[in-house]
DNA sequence: TGTTCTAATGTAAACGATTACAGTATAACA
DNA sequence: TGTTATACTGTAATCGTTTACATTAGAACA
């Protein structure tokens, strides 16, 4: 049986009381009795049971997070930023990854509301919010959104500007001469940031006072998990009796399949056809041609998010209510020039 | 204030014993009272208080994973399998990423020491095992060491066999006729997957009654959080006099920088240099050409050491004290071919 | 009718911390 | 010497469950 408090009292001849008061740092107790008390917590190794602490505070030190996968750069670099933050402020970590499966949602969703489970939940989802994120956002948990826009509701939310990200590379396609410009796009209504992307691709063309051709604009519908056919759509994209001279890729991934296609027909980029991706993963920088993309402060972005939820946690109410829009950055490397007419009609 | 289950009670003109019996599962309770209590809980939507159950019954229900970094594929596909393991029998997460930093490895240890925070360790530490291993192996808290061999001791501990991968790729090479091999490793003292696959490589030479040349072993040293010079040493090793015919990378990420390197400096994979990798991460399917590589059950890993752990939180203690060896498998595509003499001293 | 068995339920004691409040000793001061 | 303030310490209630044990009611049986 491990060391009570009770044991380590009666060790040090203190009460509980002042066992408690050592522990907790307060104040009054005599140099004296704190170091009895510290001899004896030593003595008989005696660790705090963070179940009874619990009850009787009735805070965890716990936050949720709730991610679609882990194995995606951006959330990589999303969850580090929330790790040093929780740490900062002596919180642990709870990690829950849904994969975009229902029922996976709908046990995290009951887990979480159960009492002291977590003290505030932090839900990173890109998609059509789920019928989870809406009873979670009601729940009296803290609760931080991350990548998706939760109007009419009280429920902080914080996303990447991708609009922004869109038109930038659009404008900058547009600006080299390009006209027929692709969009390798996710099925927006379902993915938030799709629908973005959307709009900004658009608002691009509108600046130029052109209409993009509708059978430009490709999205891949209701993936499971990452499984996304990209390869057919951009093949389909290539096939087109009036192929694009560019292509504004869903991200830096997608931009590097559409490299791989490029390859395989024997089309050089950016000659033949020019690309751009988002996100700035690290390989962008280490491909051929070096991938001109759009740099997205995912590091900023956990942090805020983690920031938004101790002040809840602390009824810090100030920030409450908010959407934070975050900025985004073209950077331009290789990966584009001026389309070649004579390549295409 | 959220209901209590006292509450409940007595909405439903029960004891709080009955309650709980009904929320427990227990079998003797009539199905009238059970109605009445289930009827009760909708009606407060009383949610369990789970620090007041953790306190009662001594288990956590959570498990904790520390890992060195999230930002990797093979680690990523452990997780999603030790994910699935832990919803399936009832258990959630902990996420304690260390990053190499002692510091972080000490608060985490500090942290997972502490009564009644987690039911269990799983501890994934490719790196010489740190204090931090020894200490929770020794705790009283259940622990599965994974990537690392903790002899004397009776931590379970799960491995890939990476001598076998080594000398798998490095076997082949031979076979084809390379004999001018480079391995492209980590710090071997540092890194234990690093040990084995050195031994690997040497095994496969000596096989062919060859000595490997030692100008032609590069390791990376004491690296921080990812942040390998492998350009730097993949160059080192082409400025050679006599280069090598054939190189043995880490794994498919590093393989993939060689592609790079040799795309800058002209070479041509296969024709003028072959490579192999590890791992067998999805894009290493996809480049061009095709990596050679090897397949290891990443997944089974997770689900084994998960299993372990459950094992020995239930107090089966028969797989205890047990290092488990994971088979790994070549792939070949098509990365590799016979050295060109003409091309090479 | 009395006895015994079984199923269902209730009573109350834990679990191990925190903390409001009460108490005590000493110092300071008049 | 008595009063009061100060600094420290202790007592005991409390957080919300689970569960060993006691109790009750009814059925089964002699």
């Amino acid at each position: 049986m491990p060391a009570t408090i009770e044991d380590v009292a009666k060790l040090a001849e203190v009460s509980t009381a002042t066992v408690s008061r050592v522990l907790n740092n307060h104040e009054l107790v005599s140099d004296e009795a704190r170091q009895r008390v510290v001899d004896a917590i030593r003595e008989l190794d005696y660790k705090v049971n963070l179940s009874a602490r619990r009850l009787r505070t009735n805070q965890t030190g716990t936050i949720a997070v709730v991610i679609p996968t882990i194995a995606d750069p951006v959330i990589n670099q999303m969850i580090e930023a929330i790790e040093d933050a929780a740490i900062a402020a002596n919180y642990t970590l709870l990690m829950c990854s849904t994969r975009g499966d229902t029922e996976r949602e709908e046990v995290y969703t009951r887990l979480l509301t159960q009492q002291t489970m977590v003290d505030g939940v932090l839900y990173i989802s890109p998609r059509a919010a789920p019928e989870a994120v809406y009873k979670l956002a009601q729940g009296d948990v803290p609760f931080v959104l991350c990548n998706y826009r939760l109007d009419k509701t009280k429920t902080p939310c914080i996303l990447f500007d991708h609009v922004s990200s869109a038109y930038q590379t659009t404008h900058y396609l547009l600006s080299l001469g390009h006209r027929r410009i692709a969009l390798l796009n996710l099925d927006a209504p379902y993915y938030y940031p799709a629908r973005m992307r959307q709009e900004g691709f658009e608002k691009a063309f509108t600046e130029f006072q052109l209409i993009p051709d509708p059978a430009l604009t490709r999205e891949i519908h209701r993936p499971t998990h990452l499984n996304y056919d990209w390869r057919g759509a951009i093949n389909a994209m290539l096939d087109l009796e009036v192929p694009p001279t560019a292509i504004v890729a869903f991200n830096d991934e997608v931009a590097l399949q559409v490299y791989a296609v490029c390859r395989e027909r024997g089309l050089h980029i950016p000659g033949d056809i020019s690309v751009t991706g988002c996100d700035d993963i690290l390989s962008s920088r280490h491909v051929d041609p070096p991938l001109t993309t759009v740099r997205i402060p995912a590091h900023d972005e956990g942090r805020l998010a983690m920031e938004f939820l101790l002040k809840q946690i602390r009824h810090e109410r100030l920030t409450y209510g908010v959407t934070l829009l975050l900025d985004v950055k073209l950077v331009v490397r290789g990966s584009c020039t001026a389309p070649n007419f004579e390549n295409f009609g």
